[in-house]
DNA sequence: TAGATTGTTAATCGATTAACAATC
DNA sequence: TAGATTGTTAATCGATTAACAATC
């Protein structure tokens, strides 16, 4: 097949093949089929051979695809061959737990730079890094040459956040607080809102297993 | 319309309906249009009508949605009209992000418990609650009448409390995990997963834009 | 009444899955 | 050669959007 426009649910698939792919390249799996592939993700095989084939003919009729091959062709679609550099903004508990995570970006996405806003927290460590005052974040996005922003500020400054790092020229943000945030189109924003996700959680319990309200709890 | 089944894409939009509508209620909108709605939240107003109408016919022609109404209308959609009990799986830096957001879950989903499996965690104090021993999990579960799960613990961890949960007779499943869980149909599984938004979000970013071999970083 | 806006049908668009020839 | 598995087309399924009669 090759190009077509992709679109963001195929997109949204590629690293969760590449992690994976990762997975079978430590335990020295040479090759792979999209059967087994669709088994342990719980994906349709078809939809793997086509989201992969948007991409060109990483695969061997008969054979499956080469974990190896695939891991750097993934990575290259994905731009993760080169350092993207992000910025966290938010030195709370989120900010925090998020900074412990680079190990899981493929070591190609890397946060450099925390940011906050509130006094008492500037000038204090999270891992190697020290947080900055919000002011500096221009001027940081620039030397160390920032393209993403995370967000992890309250809600209430979530947008001026998301202005200030516009301004600053960053290409792409994920974003915590969960409201929507208003952007020009050039910036692609992915929402990390985990309250839908456990709200839209409580549709699927089943009914009638409410607490009754005579019912004694123990603390 | 009224019933049908309803696909996972229209629930996962009420949430974010009731946040809005929250909003508007704490300022005293007393209604509001699908075309109002739609701009606010970057949605097809054809589409929000569409979706409430799977659940009843909520608003009036020429006027729009009553705010109180409909709020109340979806809490109840969305079994948010109870409280559910909620318990944290891991204490770690996520967990205690996590902890802080009762306030944004409508107050009516509660983390009322938090489990971990390292010693020296438990016993210590997250917001209000003491971190218990994994193994009074399901005791606790059953106490404390807690219907769903946070698993906020390491990739390597995570089936195994996945498993545990749904041994102790937990409904749903909110997992931070960047891995696939397996498990039974009748357990509700959403996965949170930031690594796979942040590593999606590197293929919308400019080419030719990468840091240049020879270029200097500022420290 | 005139203007606004719903609820719903029909049209469109897009994504997933099935099927199979090609070929390792 | 026989078995396995890809890449791709066609079929299916589902979700979004447009349009409009009904009506407040």
């Amino acid at each position: 097949m090759k190009s077509d426009k992709i679109s963001e649910a195929v997109v949204r698939r590629l690293p969760v093949y590449l992690r994976y792919l990762n997975e079978l390249h430590t335990r020295e799996v040479p090759t792979v089929s999209s059967q087994e592939l669709g088994q342990k993700l719980d994906l349709n095989p078809a939809q793997i051979r086509k989201d992969l084939a948007y991409f060109g003919d990483f695969g061997r009729k008969g054979i499956g695809y080469d974990v190896s091959y695939l891991i750097e062709k993934i990575r290259h679609i994905l731009k993760l061959d080169q350092q993207i550099n992000v910025a966290l903004i938010g030195a709370g508990n989120l900010g925090h737990a998020l900074s412990n995570y680079n190990a899981y970006l493929q070591e190609t996405m890397k946060i450099v730079a925390v940011f906050d806003s509130y006094t008492p927290k500037v000038g204090t460590q999270i891992n190697t890094l020290t947080v900055q005052p919000i002011d500096e974040l221009s001027e940081t996005v620039q030397s160390k040459h920032i393209r993403v922003g995370i967000i992890t500020v309250p809600n209430t400054e979530a947008q001026r956040v998301a202005d200030q790092l516009i301004e600053a020229g960053i290409e792409a943000i994920l974003n915590f607080a969960p409201i929507i945030l208003k952007t020009p189109p050039h910036v692609r924003v992915h929402t990390a809102d985990f309250t839908t996700d456990l709200l839209s959680l409580a549709y699927y319990l089943e009914d009638g297993k409410e607490l009754e309200t005579n019912e004694q709890l123990t603390e």
